[in-house]
RNA sequence: GGGAGCGUAGCUCAGUUGGCAGAGCACCACGCUGUGGCCGUGGCGGUCGCGGGUUCAAGUCCCGUCGCUCCUCCCA
């Protein structure tokens, strides 16, 4: 019986993992720079931490939300984004008690039902920090530096390395668009932040009402779904991509018009410390963003390389979230990313980019006695910090040779020669250089031995 | 959710109006009996995604289904 992996959900294999192992180093070491700890939280949870948390008229939890009953009936989900869970788990351990703020990041597993295609599968990974505790516009700030650093260390554009023809990225050049033909950049890496503030619990229902208002009068021209939309969450008509909706949308009423005074003063002193930090952001009325628990600053991180699905990722303030899931009133503010997308761009900067042997050494071995003799060297090399392996398929010396030159920089040779004077010959796979070496020195001290035939000039 | 294209060897792909299932790469053996990269010869490898239907005959035509890809949508 063949068994097929899930719609949806793919494999990672050996030949991918060390892109996304650098991936996965680079996000951790830009978090760590900015004072960010690692929190693991469960990628199950009750089905209403998100459906309260994210928001019932959501699309991620009413369209795409994985939820099951467990053996006893309880209603379950498997996680369609971490955010709601690091707040329940800063108020269920009590965080908010420590009385200062909780920098939190987390890298991992998400599921949504969709439409499979490239860069977007129902199991997809996301990094992403969350800053708990604290309404300082410059903490917002912050967060879109630390977005901004992490994809500066990440899209190291080479302008030799054509970007992969793959549809998504290779979207024709827009007017105005720059090309990457000027030669290497060290400050500009075709990043673009979009900024817009949608205020606070206070400002959302005022708002809301001017937009419904706006829209209602011409609904003949909103599109079916932003009909819907205009009664159950009309935010989301300004993100509607179709030509009469978008129309409508860049007169409609904007948000930052109906801010109350203490939302425009921090949106304000967003907006300066951006300029402080040189971040070249732009201002979009029409940025709201899928989840119901944004509060004031939304933001995305955009590159002008990708074309229409452009987002590498998205965040903004959520100063109502931590009450909402039972702790004390609590700004915050984070963002998140997708792994897949930048996987995607990651492995077609360096696609060229060779990779020497993994291993240190090969052993070939000839013979029964030799395999025999084998077996304990690799054992005491290993624990001597040596990487090495040998044959298990039986192959002929020459096939040996083979596998040894392709996987290894060096190759060690023992056969009946070598085991009869007590010896095994080392031999430097890249210049062919070779020598033969007392078998029990060499177990005891290998870096030593291995030098000794790296006179050659290897090309 | 809506639309389109594609599923043939481990990989990349040919396969004509329906008429014996193919190539390159990879793998294995040999040339070269204990020395890799180059070259040559041979070999292994297929429920043609799956299930029905039409036909003397289906990889090819029809229906369904699963999967991938692209557009749209949503977003990360």
């Amino acid at each position: 019986m063949k068994v097929e992996s899930v719609r949806g959900m793919r494999d990672i294999l050996p030949e991918e993992t060390p892109l996304w192992q650098k991936l996965e180093a680079e996000i951790r070491a830009a978090f760590a720079l900015y004072g960010y700890g690692e929190i693991r939280v469960p990628l199950v949870e009750r089905v209403e931490l998100f459906s309260r948390g994210v928001g019932e008229e959501t699309e991620v939890v009413d369209k795409q939300m994985y939820v099951f009953p467990d053996r006893k009936g309880l209603q379950l989900s498997l996680r369609p984004e971490a955010t709601a869970s690091v707040v329940r788990a800063y108020v269920e351990h009590g965080l908010h008690a420590k009385g200062d703020l909780a920098k939190l990041y987390y890298l991992g597993a998400m599921f949504r039902y969709e439409k499979p295609q490239l860069g977007r599968q129902r199991q997809f990974h996301q990094y992403g920090v969350e800053a708990i505790g604290s309404l300082d516009p410059a903490l917002d700030a912050e967060a879109m530096d630390l977005a901004w650093h992490l994809m500066e260390r990440l899209l190291v554009r080479d302008p030799s390395s054509e970007v992969r023809d793959s549809g998504l990225f290779s979207q024709p050049t827009l007017p105005g668009q720059r090309t990457t033909d000027n030669g290497p950049r060290t400050t500009d890496h075709g990043l673009l932040l979009r900024l817009n503030s949608i205020g606070c619990r206070e400002d959302r229902p005022v708002y809301r009402a001017a937009l419904q208002g706006y829209f209602a009068a011409q609904v003949g021209d909103l599109c079916p779904e932003c009909r819907r939309r205009l009664e159950t969450n009309p935010l989301r008509i300004l993100d509607c991509k179709e030509e009469g909706c978008r129309a409508l949308s860049r007169e409609a009423p904007r948000s930052v018009d109906h801010l109350c005074p203490e939302c425009g003063q921090h949106f304000a002193d967003v907006q300066a410390h951006l300029e402080a930090l040189g971040l070249a952001h732009e201002f979009d009325p029409t940025l709201v963003r899928g989840l119901d628990y944004y509060t004031r600053t939304v933001f995305e991180l955009c590159s002008r390389d990708l074309g229409a699905q452009d987002a590498l990722l998205g965040g903004g303030r959520y100063d109502g979230l931590v009450e909402l899931l039972g702790g004390p009133p609590t700004p915050a503010v984070g963002f998140a990313g997708g792994m897949e997308r930048l996987a995607i761009v990651l492995s077609a900067q360096q696609g060229a980019e060779a990779s020497g042997p993994a291993l240190d050494l090969y052993l070939v071995p000839i013979g029964d006695e030799a395999r025999r003799e084998g077996t304990k060297l690799l054992s005491g090399l290993r624990r001597r910090g040596i990487s090495v392996d040998t044959d298990y398929m039986g192959r002929s010396l020459r096939k040996a040779m083979q596998v040894a030159g392709r996987s290894a920089r060096y190759a060690a040779i023992l056969g009946q020669d070598e085991l009869a004077r007590g010896e095994i010959k080392l031999k430097n796979l890249s210049s062919g250089e070779e020598k033969p070496v007392l078998l029990p020195q060499f177990a005891a001290d290998p870096h030593t031995f291995l030098r000794t035939v790296d006179h050659t000039e290897t090309l």
